[in-house]
DNA sequence: CAGAAATAATGAAATTTTATTTCATAATTT
DNA sequence: AAATTATGAAATAAAATTTCATTATTTCTG
C-alpha cells in the first residue's frame, strides 16, 4: 500500500507533533527522502524521537525503513491514474491521458475479476452447444469482437445487436445455450427483457456487466468489470476495453480447456488467411 | 533509469570485489534493500568500504542513498510486461496475463505514436465532410466502434466490413471525404485496393495501420499502433485494442477541436438513451 | 622475460554521521 | 488531583564513511 495514502488516512490517530511530521512530509516527500532524520525533525520543529515514533506508527521498522517506503511509493507515482482530459490539452496530452485511463481501466477491471466465475463461465462455454453474444450500442462491438474469435474455434455462434434479432435467437434457445449478455450499465431494458427470454428458455446466461444491476439478477454468472467511466466525454470508452480483454481471457480460457490439437485447428484457421494478403518480404 | 539495469550495464567497468557485491544484489535485490552495509559486506565476503566504493561508482551519494534506488526500482518492478500463457495455466494466471499483456501493448502503442499526425488527423477529421471507416476482420469491430462513436458528434459517418460496400464508398468518394483505414497488418489486399480507389477519387486516406507496409503506402496519414502480437494464440488481441484506444483518442481530439457547446450536445446525445434504461436507485 | 616501479584495489581501524533508547518533564485527559 | 499520554534532552547504539596501510595488479625497463 501506498505510504503516503496511509499517512493521510492516519493522520486523526497521531498526536499533535506527529502530525506537523506528516505534514512536512506530505507537502513534500521527495525531499525527506533525502534528509536526515534530524533534518526532518527540524523542518517539523519536533524532536528526532517524535520522527522515530511516527515511522513505528506507520508500521515501519524506523526512520531509514520509512524513506524506503516512502522510496517506493514515489517510484510507482501514482503509475496509472485516471487523469481527465482538459479542454486546453495538446495533442499529446489527450493522447497520453487516454492510454494511461484505459491501462487504468484494465487495472482496476483485472482486480475487480473473480477468477473462480471465469473458470466457471469457461466451463459453460466449453459444453455449450451454441453460444449467443447480445449487446447494444457500444456493447456490441463487444459482442460482435466475441463472435468473430469464437467463431474460430469451430462451434456454433451468434452475435446480434438488433433488438428483434436477440429476442427472437432468445425465445429459441434451449438448455445447452449460453448466451452472454454485454451491458455496461446493466440497465438496458430490452437488453433484460433478452436475458429474461433467454432464462425462461433454460439457456445459461452469462452477464458481462455491472453487480446488482437488473441484468445482473437475470444471470447465473455476472463477470463484472467494474470500471468507472467519468474520464469519458459522454461516450463509453474505458468499460469496453476492459470488456473486450475479458473476451480475451474467455476465448484463452476456451482454447486451454480444449487442448494442444485444437490449437493447430486455430493456427490453421488463420493461414486460410495467408492467401488474402501481400507477401511480406523480409 | 532503473538501477538494476544499471548495474547490469556497468558490470564490466567494476572490480573483482566490487562485482562481488554487484552478484550478492541482483541476486536478491529485494533482501538488500533491508541489509545494512555490514550485513551486505558479509555476503558477498569483501569488507565495508568496498560496498560503498560500489554504490558511488553507480552516481548514488553512499550506500543509504543507493538502496534508496533500489527501492524505487524495485516499487516499478517491470510494470506491464507481454507474458506467454501458458499451457497449464490457472484461470487466474492467464486472466492476469492477458490484462498485463494488453496493458503492455497499450503502453507501447502510446509510446510508438506521433502527436504531430494526430493533430494533422484531428484536423483532417474536423473539416470532413464525410468520414468512412473500413477494416475487415478483426480490424471491422474497431471500424465499427469508431462509428459508434462519431455517429454522435453528427457528422456523416459510416462504416463498412463488406468488401463490395467498401469498394463502392470509395469509388463514391471526393475531396474533402476522409477514410480511415484501419488494419494491423496492412496487407490485405482488398483493403490497399480500396485505399487506392479512395486516394484516386480525392479522399484524404489515413491509415490505423502498420508503417511500410502496402496498405500505409496509400496513407497520406500512417497513425500506427506497432504492438507485438506475440501473446496472442492465433487470434488478434492487442492490436485492436491498442486501435480502439486510438479511436478514443481521436474521437477526444475531435471533440475539443469543436469546443465546449459541442460538448453540451454530446451530453445530450447520451442523456436521450436514458429512458430505454431502467431507473438507478440510489 | 625477470623484476622494479607505478598504479589500483582492498580492508582494518578510526571517525563521523545517523538513528534509537532511556528517562525525566510537560501536557492532556479522566 | 491522579493517571495517562506526549514530548524532547541526553545517552547510547548502530550504521556509514574516511583514512591509511597493505596487498594485488599492471606497466615499464633493462
Amino acid at each position: 500500500m501506498n505510504i503516503l495514502e496511509k499517512i493521510t488516512n492516519e493522520l486523526d490517530m497521531l498526536s499533535k507533533s506527529e502530525r506537523k511530521v506528516a505534514e512536512v512530509i506530505l507537502a513534500s516527500p521527495s525531499t525527506v527522502i533525502h534528509s536526515s532524520i534530524a533534518a526532518l525533525a527540524k523542518q517539523a520543529k519536533i524532536s528526532e524521537p517524535t520522527v522515530n515514533r511516527f515511522c513505528r506508527r506507520l508500521d515501519t521498522k524506523g526512520y531509514p525503513d520509512f524513506k524506503l517506503h516512502l522510496a517506493q511509493s514515489l517510484a510507482n507515482g501514482t503509475p496509472y491514474v485516471n487523469r481527465h482530459v482538459d479542454e486546453n490539452d495538446t495533442a499529446e496530452e489527450y493522447t497520453d491521458k487516454i492510454f494511461e485511463s484505459t491501462m487504468a481501466s484494465l487495472e482496476q477491471a483485472r482486480k475487480n475479476l473473480d477468477s473462480n466465475d471465469i473458470n466457471r463461465a469457461v466451463d459453460l462455454l466449453t459444453q455449450a452447444s451454441k453460444i449467443s453474444f447480445f449487446g447494444l450500442g457500444a456493447s456490441a462491438i463487444v459482442a460482435h469482437d466475441a463472435q468473430n474469435k469464437f467463431f474460430r474455434f469451430n462451434v456454433p455462434v451468434v452475435y446480434f445487436d438488433d433488438i428483434l434479432m436477440q429476442r427472437m435467437s432468445a425465445i429459441n434457445s434451449r438448455q445447452g445455450d449460453v448466451v452472454i449478455m454485454i451491458s455496461h450499465t446493466g440497465r438496458t431494458k430490452s437488453l433484460v427483457e433478452v436475458a429474461n427470454l433467454a432464462k425462461e428458455n433454460d439457456a445459461t446466461v452469462i452477464g458481462i456487466t455491472a453487480k446488482g444491476t437488473p441484468l445482473a439478477k437475470e444471470c447465473s454468472i455476472v463477470l463484472s468489470v467494474d470500471v468507472c467511466e467519468d474520464t469519458d466525454l459522454y461516450m463509453p470508452m474505458s468499460s469496453r476495453i476492459a470488456q473486450l480483454a475479458l473476451i480475451d481471457v474467455l476465448a484463452t480460457g476456451f482454447t486451454l480447456r480444449r487442448g494442444s490439437k485444437f490449437r493447430d485447428n486455430l493456427k490453421k484457421v488463420k493461414d486460410s488467411l495467408r492467401s488474402s494478403r501481400f507477401e511480406k518480404k523480409d
